[in-house]
DNA sequence: CTGAAAGCGCTTACAG
DNA sequence: CTGAAAGCGCTTACAG
C-alpha cells in the first residue's frame, strides 16, 4: 500500500538499487540520476521503510532506556524527567530514538530487556539506576551488548560504561558543612540500601563524622527499608531521644520533604531546631519556606554523559569501557542554621 | 551470528515454517513436534528477530509518545512521568512498547513524528499536549494514522481520539470556591495560551465571576505569552494596585509556587493576605507551607485512557473516535481563606 | 555510473 | 500436520 523503493524505480526508469543508492546519497550516481529519482520520490511521496532497512543493516538507531520501576517513586521523582531530556538530547543529536521500559516488576523489565536487545529492537542500553546483584546487568555484560549505566555499578566498575557523581565526597562534604555549623549530632535518613547511591552518601557522611571524631551513632541512620512504610513513627521516634539530631541529612529532596512534614507534626521547626539539607536539588526545593538546602547533581548531564557512553560503544565500536564524573555541589539555602 | 529460524529448524529436522508456526503456537502443529521445536530453541538460545518479523506483518507494536518540547517546561514538570506511567501500564499490559520523541523544537518533533509513522517505526502516536493549529496533529489527521491526545483538541474533537478533564467546569467550581468564600478580586495567571487547556480553564474562570455577577477585569488575568520572561514584575505590579486581587487562581503549581514566591518578596502572606490556588497537584505542594490548596487532574489516569484509544484504534480497528472525561477534583489544603 | 541477484529473518497462503 | 515458495522493503557485494 505504502510507496516502496520499486515504485520509485519504476517511476524513475532506473533499477531498485538505484533509488536506494541516491537515498544513501551515494557518490558514485550522477546528479542528474539523483535529480530525477528525488523528483519521482517526491511527487510519489516516498519514505523509506526503516523497519526493512534496520532488518539488513543489523542496526536499529535507537537505544532502550530502563528505568527502574515504572510504578513507583522513580515516577514520582523528578529525576526521571532530568536525566531522560539529557539521554534526549544527546540521543537526538546522534539521529538515535527513545525506546522506553514499561514493566513495573523486575522479572517484566527484565523480560523487556531481553526482548529489546535479542529481539534488536535496541543498539544499546541505558540503565537509569544501580544496584546491588543486579541481574540485568549481569544479562548485559554476559550478552556483550553495549550498555552504560547511570550510577557507580557494584562490581566490575573498571569495565564499565559509567556516570557518576562523585558521591562520597559531596556527601562528606554536606555533612562536613553542618559540622562546621557547629552540628555534632547529625542523623542521616538515606534511600534504598540496595541501591549504590545510597550506599556512598551514607559512607560519605560516615568518613565526615570520622575525620572530625565524632562517632557514628545507629540510631542516627535510617535507611529506607529498615522503616519502610514506617518512616514517619520511625523519624519521630529518632527525634523524640533525649539526645535527639540536630541536623538530617536526607539523601534526596522528596525525602526531605516528607521529613520535614514529620518535623513538623512534632512541632519542630526547620532551620530553629532542625538543619535539614537534600539531595538532587529538585526545582521546588527552593519553593519551601525555608528553602531547602541541597546538592545539585547535574542530572541532566548524567543523561548525556551516559548517551555519550553507550553510542561510543555502539558507533566507535569503542573496546575500553568509559566513565564521567559529573559536578556536585551543594546549594545553600534557607533550611540549616547553627544549632 | 545471531541464531535464526532456519538454524532452529535444521537442528530439529523441521522446515523454517514449521518453526514459525510453533513460535506462533499454532494449533496445526503437533505436540510432539512443538515440543521438539522448543528443545532445540531452548538449548541453542533461539530469539525471534522482531524487526524481522516487524516487517512481514507490517505492525510495530510500538506506540509513539509525543511531548511538545523536550528542553523545555515539559521537563520540569511532574505532569510528564506521571502521565507517561499511566500510558507505560496500559501500553505494557497490551505488549506494546514506547518510543519517545527527542526533539526540542517544533520543526524538530514534527520531522520525528513523520519518520517514526511514514518509517514504520510506531503502529500508533499519543500526542501529549493539544494546542492551537498544530501541525502535527493536521498532519496525522489528514494521513489517517491512529493517534489519541491528552487533552482537547481545538477543532475536530468529534472525529478525534481524546482525553481530558472537564476544565471549564472544574476552573469554574474552583473561582466559585474562592467566591464562596468572600472573594471578589480574584485574579488568573494562565498558561501558554495556545494551548486548550489554558484557554479552558481561563473560560472556566471567566464563567464563574459572570455567574456571579462579578465583572472581568483584564487587568487581573495573566497569560504566559502576555507576560513572558516579566512574570515577576507583571505579577507584583498587579499586586501593588490599589484594588490588589485577594486571591489568584493559577493554572498550574508550578506556577502557583512561582507566584507565591513573588508574593513573599512584596511582605505578602499566603493565604492572611492574598489565597492561591493552583492546578495539577503535584506531589510536592501538600509539603509547601501552608501547604498548597490544588485540583488533582487524575493524570495517570489520562496517560493510560489515552493509551486505551489508541490501542482500540490500532488494534479493533475501531471507526469511531474515542472520548474520555477524566475526574478532577478541588483538594482543599491551607492555601485560602476568606479575605 | 548502473543493474541483477542474493540476502536480512521472518510469515503465510498454497499444496499435499 | 508439514513443507516449498514467495514476499515484506530494503542494502550491498559483484559485475559490467
Amino acid at each position: 500500500m505504502a510507496v516502496t523503493i520499486k515504485d520509485v524505480a519504476k517511476q524513475a526508469n532506473v533499477s531498485p538499487s538505484t533509488v536506494s543508492r541516491v537515498i544513501a546519497d551515494n557518490s558514485r550516481i550522477s546528479p542528474k540520476t539523483k535529480q530525477k529519482v528525488r523528483e519521482v520520490m517526491e511527487t510519489l511521496g516516498y519514505y523509506p521503510n526503516f523497519q526493512a532497512r534496520n532488518l539488513v543493516i543489523q542496526k536499529s538507531r535507537t537505544l532502550g532506556v530502563i528505568m527502574e520501576n515504572s510504578a513507583q517513586l522513580a515516577f514520582q521523582n523528578p529525576f526521571f524527567p532530568e536525566v531522560l531530556r539529557g539521554i534526549s538530547a544527546f540521543a537526538h543529536e546522534s539521529k538515535f530514538g527513545l525506546y522506553l521500559s514499561t514493566g513495573s516488576t523486575e522479572e517484566e523489565i527484565f523480560e523487556e530487556v531481553v526482548s529489546m536487545t535479542l529481539g534488536r529492537q535496541v543498539d544499546g542500553i541505558i540503565l537509569l539506576y544501580s544496584k546491588i546483584n543486579d541481574r540485568i546487568m549481569e544479562y548485559l555484560q554476559s550478552n556483550e551488548i553495549p550498555f552504560s549505566v547511570v550510577g557507580r555499578p557494584y562490581k566490575d566498575a573498571e569495565t564499565i560504561n559509567y556516570v557518576d557523581n562523585d558521591n562520597i565526597g559531596i556527601a562528606a562534604e554536606v555533612t562536613n558543612y553542618l559540622i562546621g555549623l557547629g552540628h555534632r549530632r547529625i542523623a542521616f535518613v538515606g534511600g534504598d540500601p540496595d541501591h549504590i547511591v545510597s550506599l556512598d552518601r551514607l559512607e560519605g557522611y560516615r568518613r565526615a563524622l570520622a575525620k572530625a571524631g565524632i562517632a557514628v551513632d545507629s540510631r542516627y541512620i535510617a535507611e529506607k527499608n529498615l522503616i519502610s512504610g514506617q518512616e514517619g513513627p520511625a523519624i519521630q521516634n529518632m527525634m523524640k531521644s533525649s539526645v535527639s539530631p540536630t541536623a538530617i541529612v536526607t539523601h534526596d529532596d522528596l525525602v526531605a520533604y516528607e521529613v520535614i512534614g514529620y518535623l513538623r507534626d512534632l512541632g519542630l521547626r526547620v532551620p530553629e531546631d532542625v538543619s535539614i539539607i537534600g539531595f538532587n536539588n529538585h526545582t521546588l526545593s527552593e519553593h519551601l519556606k525555608p528553602p531547602l538546602s541541597s546538592v545539585d547533581i547535574s542530572i541532566c548531564e548524567l543523561g548525556s554523559r551516559a548517551a555519550e557512553l553507550v553510542l561510543a560503544q555502539i558507533e566507535g565500536g569503542q573496546e575500553e569501557a568509559g566513565r564521567f564524573t559529573v559536578p556536585a555541589r551543594l546549594i545553600e539555602r534557607g533550611s540549616c542554621q547553627r544549632p
